[in-house]
DNA sequence: GACTAATTACACTACACGGTGTAGTGTAAT
DNA sequence: ATTACACTACACCGTGTAGTGTAATTAGTC
């Protein structure tokens, strides 16, 4: 393949983009979008503002492909399907790590926060990227499995995913975001008691 | 008492003070803080804007004053109190009410939206928010007498919290907020199931 | 070394917005 | 009639900042 090769004249710039994505993601977390400022940027990255504009349209642009990148990333996990010969508590482990995953490193949790305080106030956008995640439609198709074959007992696989979706988010997911990762301290065991608590209510009893 | 007949020269200027109060709310909780601007407040207002800096020292306190009467009408609940007389499950329903408070009126709902979305952005604004928050504190207290009293069973009165806490906020609080309330449909009964789920795992079984 | 695309430095525009100063008005108390 | 005062309308200032135009410079490719 001469893929690479297939423009020699033009110079590889990838490498600037991706300095400038890294550098204005610190500045968007630092300040906020609107507060953010393309020369903060410019100057974070040590790169000209010209350069900036020369890469992105718009500091909404920029942004964009910020958050874009975040989503790819966040939605490289594969949906998980049921299996008889794994215990319930470790898939559903493997759901909850989904979330985690948004939450356990300090860039992707610095960006968790902004994306979700911008879609506080801005619920289009926040249709928008909450709108193709898919675990929680993949978890519903998990719980009708399990529930056929024989394990779980509930009446709407809907509800049942609210509350793991709940238990998982409120207990972890907001209250690491608000205090910046601290509570993440001893997840692992939150975790098997959140589980815990989900199959105390839905487990079949034979 | 004369006290109100104390100081005659003064006319009452709390009526123009509430209105603008009231407007002002909106203009935020449309635009944010950053980008509300007091010009669109004081249109909106009806009022000039001079007015409004003879009211408000600035943007940020004007905003304040919004804050803090949020807080005030938050906390007219009182903390609630074991008894051995009342459900556990109407007694906890109590406990989620003083949350549904928070999200259930579309105006504090969006004043919830937009204080979450600030401190999302700014951790210490949150700790002056979230750090007088009583009601948690409460159901700690209120978890550890239903043990005491043979009706509850659990290692940590700190993480069963977390998990109501967690629960609520979770399936109900969060989801509101995004949805702009849409999620608040049959909350009543979804109340009831995580209400259940808790009872499920934490309930004694004698 | 020549060519040329990428980058820089920097001046500049356009504009929004927080906040102020002021001249003047309506009104209720004296 | 006078006074005190809340209020309005409006012009104005300073500043921060998104985005542009351009000439000069750097550096990768041939």
């Amino acid at each position: 393949m001469a893929d690479i090769a297939i423009k020699r004249k033009n110079r590889d710039t990838s490498g600037k983009r991706k300095i400038i994505l890294e550098h204005a993601v610190q500045v968007f977390i630092k300040n906020g979008f609107a507060s953010a400022s393309m020369d903060e940027i410019a100057e974070t990255s040590g790169v000209s503002k010209r350069t900036i504009y020369n890469h992105f349209q718009s500091k909404a642009n920029l942004f964009q492909a910020i958050v874009a990148d975040f989503i790819a990333d966040r939605d490289r996990k594969r949906p998980i399907e049921y299996s008889k010969d794994i215990s319930l508590e470790e898939q559903l482990r493997d759901f909850a790590a989904a979330e985690l995953f948004l939450i356990d490193d300090p860039v992707r949790r610095g960006l968790s926060r902004l994306i979700t305080s911008i879609f506080l106030m801005d619920l289009e956008f926040g249709e928008h990227i909450h709108g193709q995640y898919s675990p929680y439609q993949s978890l519903i198709q998990w719980l009708e499995a399990a529930k056929k074959h024989g394990q779980l007992d509930f009446l709407s696989s809907q509800l049942a995913a609210r509350v793991f979706y709940g238990l998982v988010e409120g207990c972890i997911t907001w209250s690491a975001m608000l205090s910046d990762g601290a509570s993440l301290q001893g997840v692992d065991q939150i975790l098997d008691e959140l589980i815990e608590v989900f199959l105390s209510r839905y487990r079949k009893v034979r």
